[in-house]
DNA sequence: GCCAACGTTGGC
DNA sequence: GCCAACGTTGGC
C-alpha cells in the first residue's frame, strides 16, 4: 500500500470540511500539474493512506489522515468557466484534469510545518525539499511510520 | 507583500 | 527543440 501527502489550502478544503462532508469523503479538485494528475491516475489505488496537509495558511502543517478511496473521474471544474480552476484547452471529449476520492481517517492535531523540520526522521519527506512545489508527494513507509508516530497513533 | 523556485507557454 | 518571459506556489 503506498502513500501521498495531499496539499489543500484551508480556506478552500480543510480537514474540518473532510470531516463535515457526506460519507466523509470529498473528492480532490483543482489539481493543474501533470506530474500529480499522473499520482493520482497512475499510481493511487483505494486504500492508500494520506496525509492531509495545510497550505497558504497561518499554520501549514499535517491536519489529518485519509485514505483514497477510489472514484477516479474528469474533475468537472476544468469545464466550468466560473471556476477559477477553469481550463479553456480541456473538452469533455478529452479531459485534461482529474478528480479522485479522498475519505477521512481521522482528524489529529497540527503536526506544524515547523515540527516536520526540526524532525531529522521527516527530512527526506519530499514536501520539504527546498523548492518543491507539487501538491500531491509520495511518502515512503519510513516517514508514513515516523508521522504516526509524531502524531501519537 | 515579498520573493525564491519552479512549471508552462510560445516565439523562433 | 531551445529558452526567455511569464504566472504560480507557498513559506515567511
Amino acid at each position: 500500500m503506498a502513500h501521498w501527502l495531499m496539499k489543500s489550502e484551508p480556506d478552500e478544503a480543510s480537514i474540518d470540511d473532510l470531516v463535515a462532508a457526506p460519507h466523509q469523503t470529498l473528492p480532490w479538485t483543482g489539481v493543474r500539474n501533470y506530474q500529480a494528475r499522473n499520482f493520482m491516475r497512475d499510481a493511487m489505488r483505494p486504500g492508500d493512506g494520506v496525509l492531509f496537509y495545510h497550505s497558504s495558511c497561518a499554520e501549514p502543517g499535517i491536519a489529518g489522515l485519509a485514505r483514497i478511496a477510489g472514484g477516479l473521474a474528469p474533475d468537472p471544474t476544468q469545464f466550468d468557466p466560473a471556476s477559477p480552476y477553469f481550463d479553456p484547452k480541456s473538452t469533455r471529449e478529452a479531459p485534461r484534469w482529474l478528480q479522485i476520492d479522498v475519505a477521512l481517517e481521522r482528524k489529529t492535531r497540527l503536526l506544524t510545518l515547523a515540527e516536520m523540520r526540526d524532525a531529522p526522521e521527516l527530512a527526506t519527506m519530499r514536501v520539504l525539499q527546498r523548492g518543491n512545489r507539487l501538491s500531491i508527494t509520495p511518502v515512503s513507509d519510513d516517514e508514513w511510520r515516523a508521522v504516526l508516530r509524531r502524531l501519537g497513533r
